[in-house]
RNA sequence: GCUUCCGUGGUGAAAUGGAUAUCAUGACGGUCUUCGGAACCGUUGUUCUAGGUUCGAAUCCUAGCGGAAGCACCA
């Protein structure tokens, strides 16, 4: 049991079971290490004040508590703060090794994320998902889970027909285009790349009121459903189009996941889905799904979820529409993935209303149906708005995850300038994509998931103070000094007083539990800034290595060492390089 | 119109109902013959409005104002 555990079950031992207090850690290093709100509770129930109920305590709390407190104090309208024995922080710094104990320990958990629409280019958007996918990936796995990461692309609609029909109309790729991509040659990959989503613009802005145009899209849609649905492939024209084109992007995707030091496990095409949802939609028509205008399948919601709206599951010319492949896809999940304990998705936050009715259909359909939708999770990240002048300018309108990334690598080469001059080109390139990905990642990760956020690469994107780079730049100065101190063991001294930082590095551990759990990356992040801060203005107050201090160079190098450790792990979780120079 | 989310210094953010609201940036002023200045120290400045609940409210409730998104055959 660590101090906070302990402390933890004493008060529980002399408040009782029902008092339903809080301990934690107190902004001000001057509260203490903890502190807890009890006493304003038990006034509640004992009907006298917060303080006489702490001074009550306090006593009770000194005798069971000697061995770790070095004093307990009551302080303001009535909060307990305690402050532990140096030795006892020290010891606690010192075998904080263990792998840390989540509700997720042990769970299997489906991640999704960072799913592309195969006929688009992957852009800012994406870039973002699968920031804060990464972050869920690495989160559930730190807290012990054994996680499965899935994408699902899209790659049937009518959008895409209207894309494969403006395709066509064109000419098409070359043949000789689609070799060399599918060889991995890829001198024309931008371009091919950017002319696809141009496809796929132009078709959504095709004239509706042309009837004869609109008979000859949803014909190529009815083509692309009936030879995926029924697997019987006719290879017309317009399949072998569609399936090359698929295939470009999801090498591109793929290639742009690598780029960006990101992996996904499995892939779920919308295409596969597409049956599973149309036939479990119409299994349980009408049962729960009702038919509507010119033969529509709709699901109307509950009276009382006013919050809910009547949606299409299976559009009047017979194709499933979002709603019902994603149907599918619960169904697949699991079904195809083993015990699946928890079913975590992340997309844009403008999806929350499409799952939430997803979701509720889908709690209706019975058997394991219930349970599933109760371990389906949603979890919805903002987007990213452009302020400066400088991104919108260099960028358009809606900007590709690669490009925003370049010009992000090209601040960092401006700022970096000589630091880096020693390096390799190939040690260079690296350097200023870690750089770059981890300005970015921090811009998003800081604040919560599902709010917007502002990017303005004047402010967001500084390399100075609160940032990715700051973060990192900590890290390769603590592995420096421990190059430096190379011929000396750290080893930690009772001797000289504890410091603020090792105070701080003491909550490490309960701070990644809590982060891992709720899935809260700007918790992380608030914490690592503390650590960096206070690491730093301990460096410039204290020479670590000081010529003959053999035991004191030997206890500073430990505080380095065990900060270094935090760090890396810290950055780790949020998907960020730590590297050893910069 | 209905529904949902959001409103914190000039700017971007943080804060299980807890203490004097935290951090960065900006601006201004400092630190350096030291192990990495992408650093450190100081000054400046903030909870949309009006009620309510509470020992205690940025946080919960009500009303208003402002912003964003979604609302039947797109994903």
């Amino acid at each position: 049991m660590n101090s906070y555990e302990i402390i933890k079950s004493k008060l529980e031992e002399i408040t009782g079971k029902d008092v339903n207090f809080s301990l934690s850690q107190p902004e001000d290093l001057l509260h203490g290490d903890y502190a807890t709100n009890a006493a304003f509770i038990i006034s509640k129930i004992e009907k006298t004040t917060p303080l006489l109920s702490a001074e009550n305590l306090i006593p009770k709390l000194q005798e069971s508590l000697k061995d770790i407190v070095e004093k307990i104090e009551v302080a303001g309208p009535g909060f307990i703060n305690f402050f532990l024995k140096d030795e006892i922080i020290r010891e606690e710094n010192k075998k904080s090794e263990t792998k840390i104990m989540t509700k997720y320990t042990g769970k299997n958990i489906l991640v999704e994320h960072s799913s592309p629409n195969l006929f688009k280019p992957f852009h800012i958007g994406h870039l973002m998902n699968n920031i804060v996918g990464e972050f869920v990936t690495r989160a559930t796995k730190e807290g012990g889970a054994n996680v499965t990461t899935l994408s699902f692309p899209s790659d049937i609609s009518l959008g895409i027909a209207k894309a494969v029909y403006i395709l066509q109309k064109d000419g098409g790729l070359s043949k000789q285009t689609f070799n060399e991509l599918h060889s991995g040659e890829f001198t024309h990959q931008t371009e091919v790349i950017n002319y696809l989503g141009e496809c796929y613009v132009r078709g959504v802005g095709l004239s509706e009121n042309n009837p004869e145009l609109e008979a000859e899209i949803k014909d190529i849609a009815k083509t692309l459903y009936t030879e995926i649905e029924s697997g019987q492939l006719n290879n017309s024209a317009g399949y072998q189009l569609w399936n090359n084109v698929r295939h470009v992007n999801t090498v591109y995707f793929e290639y742009v996941l690598e780029s960006i030091g990101s992996k996904l496990g499995k892939t779920i095409f919308e295409s596969e889905v597409a049956k599973v949802g149309k036939d479990i939609v119409l299994k349980n028509t009408p049962a729960i799904f009702t038919e509507g205008e010119r033969g529509a399948i709709i699901y109307i919601p509950d009276e009382d979820r006013k919050d809910l709206n009547t949606s299409v599951f299976i559009n009047s010319e017979g194709h499933p529409t979002y709603e019902a492949k994603d149907i599918g896809l619960i169904e697949k999940k699991f079904t195809e993935y083993g015990i699946v304990d928890e079913s975590l998705f992340i997309t844009d936050n403008e999806q929350v209303h499409h799952f939430k009715i997803v979701l509720d259909a889908g709690s209706k359909l019975g058997g394991e149906w219930p349970d599933r939708i109760a371990k389906s999770k949603h979890i919805p990240h903002g987007r990213m708005l452009f302020k400066g002048a400088k991104m919108s300018s260099r960028l358009g309108d809606v900007p590709l995850a690669l490009d925003v990334i370049g010009v992000v690598e090209e601040e960092v080469r401006e700022r970096a300038g000589e630091k880096i001059a020693h390096l390799t080109e190939e040690e260079k390139k690296k350097l200023e994509r870690d750089i770059a990905l981890s300005a970015l990642r921090i811009a998003v990760l800081r604040s919560k998931p599902g709010l917007n956020i502002n990017f303005d690469p004047e402010t967001s994107l500084s390399f100075e103070g609160d940032s990715g780079p700051y973060l990192m730049y900590t890290h390769a100065r603590c592995s420096s000094l421990l190059e430096k101190g190379i011929d000396i063991l750290p080893i930690w001294s009772n001797d000289i007083e504890v410091t603020n930082l090792e105070k701080e590095l003491l909550h490490f551990e309960r701070e990644l539990i809590c982060v891992c759990e709720e899935l809260a990356p700007q918790k992380l992040v608030t914490y690592l800034f503390s650590i960096a801060q206070l690491f730093n203005a301990y460096y410039a107050s204290t020479q670590i290595i000081v010529e003959g201090d053999d035991i004191g160079n030997a206890h500073r190098l430990m505080i380095v060492k065990r900060t270094k450790k935090v760090l890396k792990k810290g950055l780790y979780v949020l998907g960020i390089e730590a590297p050893e120079k910069m």
